[in-house]
DNA sequence: CTGTTAGCGCATTCAG
DNA sequence: CTGAATGCGCTAACAG
């Protein structure tokens, strides 16, 4: 049996409401004060967060939905996002979806039923139609790293398309004309930058073979298995982008098992830096996110629709990337 | 302002009471049912959760403690917790400590605070008088993968040990005498593991040079900069044996950075095996967990501690690790 | 600065 | 099977 506010009341003599007060950091008599905080050390007492937040409607927490727990990625931005929010104050109930829409879908009820003060999430779906019970429930919603396509939500990311574009024209520029790409086609982020990959080959007026084109859900998976079938091929790419950090492993692993190496047989861009890329030598050219940025940017907007509760219309922050020098572009001019 | 209970009392004229009951999954009138359901979708009730928390005394919500978010290791064990939770109908309150003992303690007292019905912890303090706390607040902890030395908790892991005695003892066999290991002497896993090398070790009468034994915090920077160091030793090493995944990582980039490859220039023994260990080869020989039963066991231990809250002594379930073969091992026999 | 009084939304007696 | 009443632990008025 835990010791309630009632039980220091018993104890000191005082009222509840002095002893709410000295909770919450309001002014208390000096003597009290000493009163109050012997009585807490000895029944060694807790404030009943539950309680509390049933009168004052807030729990002072947050929910963040990822899209998968165990991707490295996801990984460190929960990392930022927890320290960030705790800053704030704010603990962190985190849901993982598995990559399953229903399991999203469910998660956004559970949260909702833990009466969070807002959420954060990191979608797998690319349709945000679910989340409209988290605007009928009035609880503030910003979307991390991908946005959905069919709804308004606040977002915080990258500029995807050109972050792509960038990356495929920096092949280009070293003479690639057989430049294939690895990517999700699943998630909006993906999309996006499938887009910005076609954009910058159209634009230098490149054929895009379809076999080139290899697409999926962003796995691991996704990369050793595509990587595997373009080298492969009887007329292999010279180059290839790869769209996102599970991706880009898995392409390392079937290049190794392969017995190739890059720049020579192979020029490659991947996507995310984590610390894992450091491994791999030579090193690869990246687009880096700034994933920091990118999650104190979405904690400072939640918390500003969770303070001022108005019909602010959303809006959509995209970071530009960078994109990192490395050794595993060979240029094929004469 | 969310639908109550009370809204859908005045839609159907019921009783607080028999709603209430039909939420909680009791008998009610087949009509009475209808009006509910059709009361509920209408109004989008949702249970409050925090009120039915209040009073049954019980929020559906597991605390779990992990030292390091981003640590690959700790991502897949969420996965596997969360799921398991999930399954029991419980909630994941994750808290990142951030490799920090003041975080952690912080960290305890906020899940406290929340109310959450039971504990799992992955610490990083190798001290578990803090968690004193939770005890006496009677909420159950369960330790996993590192245990603590001073006091006594339920913990699920493997035995560390005898999985480092037996990776060692696979070196000497191949007849290595120069073995170094790379390992922690900070978290309690990490020292078992240390241990059981030079059980190994001296069980084979192998001398031990002190600056073979590097250690640290489990870390990718230890196993990065540990072995950078062990190579540039005039008397290098034969063998080292890296004790657990993140500084199996950071070595592996030493090694690659060194323009050395294993097994011609240097076996190597890996600990945990996660997605990108596969990235690497050849193979690397590897100290694998059953993560997913240590998982599973867990949240198991925790259920029924959170129903049956009785004083039954404290229990340490220690899984076999599994030695998984790979090409890193070089025979230095004649 | 302190005390009194009402609820927050729900589950749970106990009658009927 | 249903309804009325009570309280979980705490904060928020208000009055003193």
């Amino acid at each position: 049996m835990p010791a309630t506010i009632r039980d220091i009341r018993n104890r000191t003599g005082l009222s509840l409401a002095t002893i709410s007060k000295y909770l919450n950091g309001g002014n208390v008599l000096p003597k009290n004060k000493e009163l109050i905080e012997e009585a807490i050390a000895e029944l060694h007492y807790e404030v009943n967060e539950i309680a509390r937040g049933l009168v004052t409607n807030q729990t002072k927490i947050v929910g963040v939905m990822v899209y998968d727990i165990e991707s490295f990625f996801a990984g460190s931005m929960l990392h930022y996002i927890g320290h960030e929010l705790r800053k704030q104050g704010y603990g962190t109930l985190i849901c993982d979806s598995y990559n399953n829409e229903e399991v999203e879908e469910q998660n956004l009820k559970f949260l909702l039923g833990k009466k969070v003060d807002g959420i954060l999430i990191l979608p797998v779906s690319l349709s945000g139609s679910f989340m409209e019970q988290a605007r009928s429930a009035d609880v503030p919603v910003v979307l991390i790293d991908r946005a959905v396509k069919d709804m308004e939500f606040d977002f915080v990311g990258i500029d995807n398309h050109m972050a792509a574009f960038r990356a495929v024209n920096l092949l280009i520029e070293n003479h690639h004309r057989r430049i294939a790409v690895i990517a999700s086609d699943v998630e909006y982020s993906g999309i996006e930058r499938l887009a910005g990959y076609l954009h910058a080959m159209e634009a230098a007026g490149l054929e895009i073979l379809p076999c080139y084109k290899r697409l999926g859900r962003h796995s691991f998976e996704l990369g050793y298995e595509q990587m595997k079938e373009l080298l492969a091929l009887s007329e292999r790419p010279t180059a290839v982008f790869l769209g996102n950090y599970e991706t880009t492993l898995g392409a390392i692993m079937a290049v190794n098992e392969a017995g190739l190496s890059w720049p020579e047989d192979l020029s490659i861009v991947g996507f995310d830096d984590l610390i894992v890329s450091r491994v791999v030598r030579p090193k690869i050219w990246m687009v880096v996110q700034p994933m920091e940025a990118i999650c104190t940017k979405a904690v400072e907007l939640l918390m500003n629709r969770i303070r001022h509760k108005g019909e602010e219309p959303a809006v959509k922050i995209n970071y530009g990337a960078i994109i990192r020098e490395g050794d595993s572009i060979r240029s094929l001019a004469e």
